[in-house]
DNA sequence: GTCTATATTCGGATAGAC
DNA sequence: GTCTATCCGAATATAGAC
């Protein structure tokens, strides 16, 4: 039951993912330059690399409203002046918090390539959502608990995302349908069934981890789990 | 496919429940009177279930902490000087509104008596549950996405509540592996991919509400992807 | 029991020296 | 680029008349 999947395993993934992350911010910084009254690319980068991680770990305790920026200043060491000369008001660092994990994420869940079986690549996007949510955690949490907070656009940008993720899958299952591999009736509502099994693994980690439960025991697991359903789903 | 349950169907559960409703909130009453300034039973139980329904509904929307007293105060018609003497303080509101949800799940998520088999105990606790976040979908709502920001106290009973769902399904489990019903390795595992399904109707209910999807339908086809799951683990 | 008016604290944001 | 000091609006909570 181990995959024969395009994945060398969680820590090559991780250790990609990871060693990118400067070119990630680097891109956040282009996008939101004109809210941003410091100009020197390496300071910046720095800075808003903590900036966004004690923003993820207050918020992610307390609520992103609960945090004061106060709060943050105290956390990164940055002095209240200092640092709105990076995040011009507490709801652009919300918006540079949303592009950061959007740069992300749309430079890794690339889309299978090679794989050629429904099956198989299904599989495959599966352990890739395992993976890069288990990478960025923090930021998928947040997106998940904040996002009834934001203002119409980007709540509304958030959701799309969602469903994308959603319809991704039943595609799959519909290729899988079409090719007699799986023996599903509703590809659209297996597909929102299937949706909270990997929403699972970064609303609930701690408990995972408390169990002993690693990223690839919950992905082999949770993969294992869908398949038994999409096997047996026959005899309904 | 239809349940041969204990239950009579949705509606006649949500008859039920509804009814009780006023019974709920003396209860509440009871438990918070040191805190409660008016005395006249039949004008707080009025009063608080106002108080309790509009608290959800704009907490909902923009989350407890940005509800101001004063929001709230518009919402309900009762001006700021009278809601207090009904809450105390907006903590004390919190704690009342969980002791209401409290009260209402202690007395209708009771165990099945009648049920034998495994299979058939199991379909009643998952449709019951789905039942139960149907009629209180505002209050599960609020509990899950507002669970981080309470005291350290609160916060644990309320996960500790979570994980009794999760030990109940467990064990249901283990009956059934005990009877050679279920042919399931990791009945611990097997319980915590099976909670965020259950979760998912009350988290998520608008997605289905807008694909025509109800109570009974989502209920139906939840425990079916799960009875799938459940009969092929065998092949893993 | 209910209301209006107000005390008080806190948080977002900015000015301006260095 | 970074800091300290400060402004101002908003929110919780209360006092006290009716």
């Amino acid at each position: 039951m181990t995959t024969p999947s395009a994945h060398a395993g969680y820590p090559a993934f991780h250790r990609q993912v990871c060693s990118r992350r400067d070119d990630y911010i680097r891109e956040v910084f282009a996008r939101h330059q004109e809210a941003i009254r410091v100009k020197k690319e390496s300071v910046v980068v720095r800075k808003l690399a903590a900036i966004f991680d004690k923003t993820l770990e207050i918020s992610n305790r307390h609520g992103f409203q609960a945090m004061s920026v106060r709060d943050l200043s105290e956390a990164t060491g940055i002095s209240m002046g200092s640092l709105y000369s990076y995040i011009e008001s507490k709801e652009r660092l919300l918006g540079m918090i949303l592009t950061y994990g959007h740069v992300v994420v749309d430079h890794t869940l690339r889309i299978p390539e090679a794989l050629t079986g429904p099956r198989e690549r299904l599989h495959h996007v599966l352990r890739t959502h395992v993976y890069i949510t288990e990478v960025m955690q923090p930021w998928f949490y947040f997106s998940y608990m904040e996002s009834r907070h934001f203002d119409r656009d980007t709540r509304e940008q958030t959701i799309a995302g969602e469903l994308r993720t959603e319809r991704l899958i039943a595609d799959l299952l519909d290729e899988g349908v079409a090719q007699a591999v799986f023996p599903v009736r509703d590809t659209g509502l297996t597909a929102a069934l299937i949706k909270p099994l990997l929403q699972e693994w970064y609303l609930k980690r701690w408990k995972y981890r408390r169990r002993g439960i690693g990223v690839d025991d919950y992905a082999d697991r949770m993969i294992a789990f869908v398949d038994a359903a999409l096997n047996g789903a026959a005899e309904t």
